[in-house]
DNA sequence: CACTTGACCTGTCCGC
DNA sequence: TGCGGACAGGTCAAGT
């Protein structure tokens, strides 16, 4: 479940893997990866190449030479994985970090840094961008949710997914008092569901909706309406110190979230502090993380903390 | 109108 | 061991 900070990082690690490459091929073998992919498609985007990748909220726009430009939206399962051509000679293990460690099934070999994919494309591999050095761009997609859709560039910020996106909340001039406007102020909706709703704020989805409550010592059920000022506040320093220390963790790797180098992400081992911790301490308080269900999400609590 | 639930998918995990 | 069902959660459509 790629939020803010996977799509950024991935986003950072296509910048410097994958712009400026010629694209000499692409297939797609899933026609809900890719609707509307067909031959002149194809033909449409071979020969370019990636000039700069964007994002906005979970979306990654990777702007491509020829006028068109690529919406990438990864959902759950989504993930944008980047692999070198293969070399004639096979390198050995120590030197080749992509090498093949499929024997135990670990995640390469136990080392933390290791990536977490092996061998591409693989039975979830949607789409296959094929570059000029042989290099290839793999989109994969265990349960189909993402997809890829090409717009000329000129449309890119008529899009109707990007029209209802709410502000950046990493950007200098994303204040409190922005979120306040942006919060459905007379509504009871928990205010989890709030986080939730990227027309309030793009990016957040349930692990930083959880961590950013928690952060900020919130009840996730908590009615947007009883939200005071001083409330508020807290909520947007917490949300943005979550989402960038996430980022500074390379991300969440709760199921399958991998960078675009296969790596795993490990913010929820080193700072989450509720989120796939049910029943463990709060580092607050002492009391146990509980797990209940607010929004028809799966939602980490600290009973104590969190009012 | 405000808010909640179900559908879209597939892999994993749990209990029987 | 195998099987059925719950669960995972981003977004939109349908339902209450």
């Amino acid at each position: 479940m790629p939020e803010l900070p996977e799509v950024e990082i991935i986003r950072r690690g296509l910048e410097q893997l994958a712009v400026g490459r010629a694209i000499a091929e692409v297939s797609c073998s899933e026609p809900r990866s890719f609707p509307g992919f067909s031959p002149s498609v194809a033909s449409t985007i071979i020969g370019t190449a990636i000039t700069t990748i964007d994002r906005r909220g979970k979306l990654l726009i990777a702007h491509l030479d020829n006028g068109y430009s690529l919406l990438i939206h990864l959902r759950m399962t989504g993930q944008l994985v980047f692999r070198p051509a293969k070399k004639r000679l096979q390198a050995t293990r120590e030197q080749d970090p992509f090498a093949s460690n499929a024997d135990d099934g670990s995640f390469g070999g136990g080392h933390p840094n290791a990536s977490l994919i092996r061998d591409l494309p693989d039975k979830t591999t949607r789409v296959i961008f094929r570059f000029s050095d042989d290099s290839q761009l793999y989109f994969n997609d265990q349960r189909k949710f993402g997809s890829i859709r090409m717009v000329p560039r000129s449309e890119v910020a008529d899009d109707s997914f990007m029209q209802r996106l709410g502000p950046e909340p990493l950007l200098e001039d994303f204040t409190w008092q922005e979120l306040k406007d942006r919060l459905p102020l007379n509504s009871r909706q928990p205010v989890k569901a709030a986080l939730l709703d990227q027309s309030v704020i793009a990016g957040i989805g349930n692990i930083y909706a959880d961590e950013s409550l928690f952060g900020a010592g919130i009840h996730p059920l908590r009615p947007v309406l009883s939200l005071s000022d001083n409330d508020i506040e807290r909520l947007h320093e917490s949300i943005r110190c979550c989402l960038q220390q996430s980022i500074d963790d390379g991300g969440s790797t709760a199921r399958n979230y991998v960078d675009s180098q296969g790596m795993r992400g490990e913010y929820l081992d080193l700072h989450a502090k509720v989120f796939n911790r049910t029943g463990q301490t709060c580092c607050r308080c002492g009391h146990t993380i509980e797990k209940t269900r607010v929004a028809g999400r799966g939602t980490h609590i600290c009973p104590r903390c969190q009012k």
